[in-house]
DNA sequence: ATAGAATCTAGAGTTAACTCTAGGTCAAGC
DNA sequence: GCTTGACCTAGAGTTAACTCTAGATTCTAT
C-alpha cells in the first residue's frame, strides 16, 4: 500500500507544501517516487513521519530533525547517537514542561486576581491604599489558600 | 526605586533590544521616562512584566499580549475581558501540556526502542523477518511493559 | 572635565518555518 | 479525447520575533 503526498497531508494534518518543504530540508529521504517522479509513501514511512511530528511538537528545529533522520539512514553504527539525541530532547522537554507548569500556576493566580476584582467591581481592592500599585499581600493570600488545600484551578473559576 | 532598561533586562534575562521592541509593540505603555527620555521602570511595573513574561512563555503572540495590556490600562470596565483572556489562555496551555505529555511518552518509547536495539547491537531485532520494516508488535511489547507497571521514563534508561 | 558605557530612535537585517506562485506534467472520470 | 484536479520543481514572498546598526545624547566614575 502506498500514499500520495495529499493523502499523507490529510492523515497528518500537515499541508502538502509543508511536506515538500520537509523533503527539501532532508527530512524525507526514505520516500519513494513513481515513474513520473511523484512521491509514494509506504506504510513503514509513517514510523519516520511519527518521529518527525513528535520532534516538531517537542520544539526541535527542522535542521536537527534532519540530522536525526540522517543518523537513521546511516544504519546500526549510529544507534548510540540516536539514543543520545532522544535522551537529550527528552530532558529538554521535561524542563520545558516544568516551566509551563509554573506558567500555568501563574496564569491561575492572575485569574483568581481578576475573579476577585470582578466580584468586587473594581481592581482597586488589590491596591495598596491610596495608590495604583498592587499589594504584595494579595499574592500571599492566594498562596495561603493554596497551602490550605484549595486547587489553583478551582480558585479562579467563576 | 526605579530601574534602567539594562537593569530590568538583567533581572528578567531579556535583552534591552527585546524590551525596546516590546515597548514599540505597545507592551510597555506604563513605563515612565526621565527628563532625558530614558525609560525608568518602577517596582509596580514588574507586576506587568511578570504577566508579559508569563504570556510569552505560554506562547501568546506579542500582538495579543499588547491587547491584554491595553485592557489593563483602560480600567475596571475591562475586568471581565481580562478574566476571559486569561481563562482562554489557561485552557490553551492545558491543551498544549496534554499534547506535550503525549510527545514525551512517544519520545520515551523511542528511547526504549533504541536502548533495546543498542543492547542487541542492531536495529534489525525490531524488523519483521526479511524486511527493513518495524514490527508493530514491538510497540505493543513496550505498551505491555508499561501496563504491567513499569515507568516509561525508567524503561528507556541505559 | 572627560572618557567610556549606557541609553535613545528609526530603520535595516536576520532567522525559522512555512506558504505560495508560475509554469509545467500526470492521472481519473465522463 | 478532454477536462479537472493533484502533483512536480524552483524560487519568491510572508510572518513573527527578534537583533542589530548608525548616529546622537546622557550618565557615571575618575
Amino acid at each position: 500500500m502506498t500514499y500520495s503526498i495529499g493523502q499523507v497531508a490529510d492523515k497528518l494534518d500537515i499541508s502538502p507544501y509543508t511536506l515538500r518543504y520537509y523533503d527539501k530540508e532532508g527530512l524525507l529521504p526514505f520516500v519513494d517516487r513513481n515513474a513520473a517522479g511523484r512521491r509514494r509513501f509506504k506504510d513503514n514511512d509513517f514510523n519516520f513521519l511519527e518521529v518527525i511530528v513528535c520532534l516538531k511538537e517537542a520544539g526541535v528545529p527542522v535542521k536537527q530533525i534532519g540530522h536525526f533522520i540522517d543518523l537513521c539512514m546511516t544504519g546500526d553504527s549510529t544507534l548510540h547517537d540516536r539514543y543520545d539525541f532522544l535522551a537529550e530532547h527528552e530532558a529538554q522537554l521535561e524542563a520545558k514542561m516544568a516551566r509551563l507548569q509554573h506558567t500555568l500556576d501563574f496564569l491561575r493566580w492572575k485569574k483568581w486576581y481578576y475573579k476577585t476584582a470582578l466580584q468586587a467591581g473594581t481592581e482597586s481592592i488589590h491596591y495598596l491604599p491610596g495608590t495604583n500599585h498592587v499589594d504584595p499581600a494579595v499574592h500571599a493570600e492566594f498562596n495561603r489558600l493554596v497551602a490550605n488545600g484549595a486547587r489553583p484551578k478551582d480558585l479562579g473559576a467563576l
